[in-house]
DNA sequence: CTTTAGCACTCAAGTCAATCGAGTGCTAAA
DNA sequence: TTTAGCACTCGATTGACTTGAGTGCTAAAG
């Protein structure tokens, strides 16, 4: 495989650029013009040849304009674009948007936001997946008593998460006995994970009724955070993207947005792909690898945030395949960032 | 206004059932084979014209079938569509997919469950907006000791919502303080409204610290479930609309289904819109009247949901005008129904 | 007075051929 | 190695023509 020359990869690049604003096969003589090449179109015809033969553009039909291919794509993202940092101004907009709310809902409310902030910065749809807690374990138990005959357990764990239940009593209990049972719970069970604890609670069984009853209850609300919020993936901008001709034009292709409201389909496929990404990295999909077959002319721009090994979720831009990745990566870097922040944050609010 | 004879009614919801069904236009000949009339397609032409003289129907040019107009879909949904209950089959179809999922989530979570399930029986946008308290009052606070300088508040409201929220404190507190601190407030402002509370502070101020810090908090809180969670708005089966001739084909259409990704034009569409319906009604838009001015030949179905001056909130389903009507009307009446037993469910637990 | 057969008329949608033009590859000269 | 020139390709656009579902009107039949 040859090496490209310096202007194999100006025109490619140009190419590509082109593509990304006018969604139309570029021919050479446009290109001269609109970017002012000193050189003829006849010259950059030979090079498109070129480029044709090693497989980074394809001719729709053979008197047309040239469209680059996924391998196009993957050189222009991976080698020819310029990375930058996001712009100071955008991100001061972004972080703006997110922090104008002055409400702290908890991390649900992050990645609305977030991802209702990446969809509109991106034109594209966004997703932003629940962090999965790796090792999520009991920080602090709570018994208050509300009637005498009704009692709420507050269970606090280390991913920030908390969990209330309404337990009914069979008999009138006070807010003594409540506390006491509190904190012979916490020193116990303090710090472990739902299995650990599902564990020690085996070793010795106690005839203390009340005990019981809460540690059920415990264990239950334990079980559901770690099964259900987990994956739980936030969408925005679905519209935004029915504006590309990409999905204007193909009832198949408009057809296939429906995934994207449909959550198990969505968690399992971040799951399986973005894993093992580390922090901060930004991972680019051309092509709709993996994804529906149907939407094989899109591309998917990920990043992990969170904590590494503790907590961590993805979060992503889904668009045409000739979406503006130079905007689009350092974007959800940008916001990855800000969320994996906010959370380490909210993790050491807790400590 | 003449008043329509039988033959008359019985061909105009002929034709908008076969609209509803085909999107195009319905002529005499196809009508009279389609349901084998027993009178001439001839006959079939007079009568439809004059319910076109009278409005009820239209053509898109004069050598055309009949569409029905905004005025033809009122009489059929008012008049003439037998509105029968759900099918048992579809309530228990739908009951068991709302309680299979074990886990109670809590309000937020049955809402996003409706949506889903509405949009999918639909086939059309779904609604749900979360139930706005009419009068949310204090039930409860509790204050946890979780560090010995950072303590948990949690407050219950009458309206099942709960908040919590983490302070830092500047001193060392003992949970007996804390308890006490707890006791006092609930004696104080139980069952108080935000506003009630806000009055009834002001007048003896306290030179207690941390009652000052707790009250604060606690009156946060409360501002905030009362402004934010009250209107928010779930939203679900955007693409199933997509696929509807009349968004396929115009760009500016599927351009308007944006509004449905824009929780502030939403809340306060339907807060506008629906207020003054009783729990249990259901009211059918048509046209898309006050909404969106692209989204003229769209109706909208609506019942309010909930408990009746004190917690409500609104459900519904949004499509092309020619919507299934006879099958949504009896699925959202259903589905509000079902919110409104568990929603007042929920509260009598909290009693 | 109502129904229906017959007929001329209308008009969107489909078909087909001609034309246009952006773009190509190749060759030969600079 | 670059470029001008030229014949060629082929999708998109245009316009004339046909087709067919549907109409309104009239006059005869019930």
């Amino acid at each position: 495989m040859s090496i490209l020359s310096e202007r194999q990869k100006l025109i490619l690049s140009l190419v590509v650029h082109d593509y990304i604003k006018t969604a139309t096969p570029v021919g050479s003589k446009n290109l001269v013009e609109k970017f002012r090449l000193d050189f003829s179109p006849a010259t950059v015809r030979n090079e498109l040849a070129k480029l044709t033969e090693m497989n980074f553009l394809s001719q729709p039909h053979t008197s047309a304009g040239r469209i680059p291919t996924e391998k196009g794509y993957r050189l222009f993202v991976g080698v020819l674009m310029n990375t930058q940092e996001l712009k100071e101004e955008n991100r001061h907009m972004i972080e703006h948007q997110f922090f104008q709310t002055q409400q702290d809902q908890g991390i649900d409310g992050w990645m609305k936001l977030a991802a209702s902030i990446l969809a509109s910065q991106s034109k594209a749809i966004s997703l932003v997946s629940a962090p999965l807690p790796i090792r999520n374990s009991l920080k602090h138990v709570a018994l208050i008593d509300l009637t005498g005959k009704q009692m709420l357990i507050v269970l606090v764990l280390t991913s920030g998460q908390m969990q209330q239940r309404f337990v009914t009593l069979t008999e009138q209990v006070s807010q003594n006995k409540l506390t006491m049972t509190a904190n012979e719970i916490n020193q116990r069970f303090k710090g472990m994970t739902t299995d650990q604890i599902h564990q020690e609670k085996q070793k010795s069984t106690t005839n203390n009724a009340l005990m019981e009853l809460v540690m059920k209850n415990v264990l239950n609300a334990m079980y559901e955070t770690d099964a259900m919020k987990a994956g739980e993936v936030f969408t925005d901008g679905i519209s935004n993207v029915l504006a590309e001709p990409e999905f204007a034009e193909s009832e198949e292709a408009r057809q296939a947005l429906r995934i994207f409201e449909e959550q198990p389909a969505l968690q399992s496929f971040l799951s399986k792909t973005a894993l093992d990404q580390k922090i901060g990295g930004v991972q680019v999909l051309i092509g709709g690898e993996g994804l529906l077959t149907n939407l094989q002319n899109c591309s998917l721009v990920l990043a992990r945030y969170g904590i590494p090994e503790t907590l961590t979720g993805t979060v992503g831009v889904f668009g045409p395949m000739r979406m503006a990745y130079s905007r689009n990566i350092p974007t959800v870097r940008f916001i990855a960032s800000l969320l994996s922040d906010l959370i380490s944050e909210s993790l050491v609010e807790l400590q």
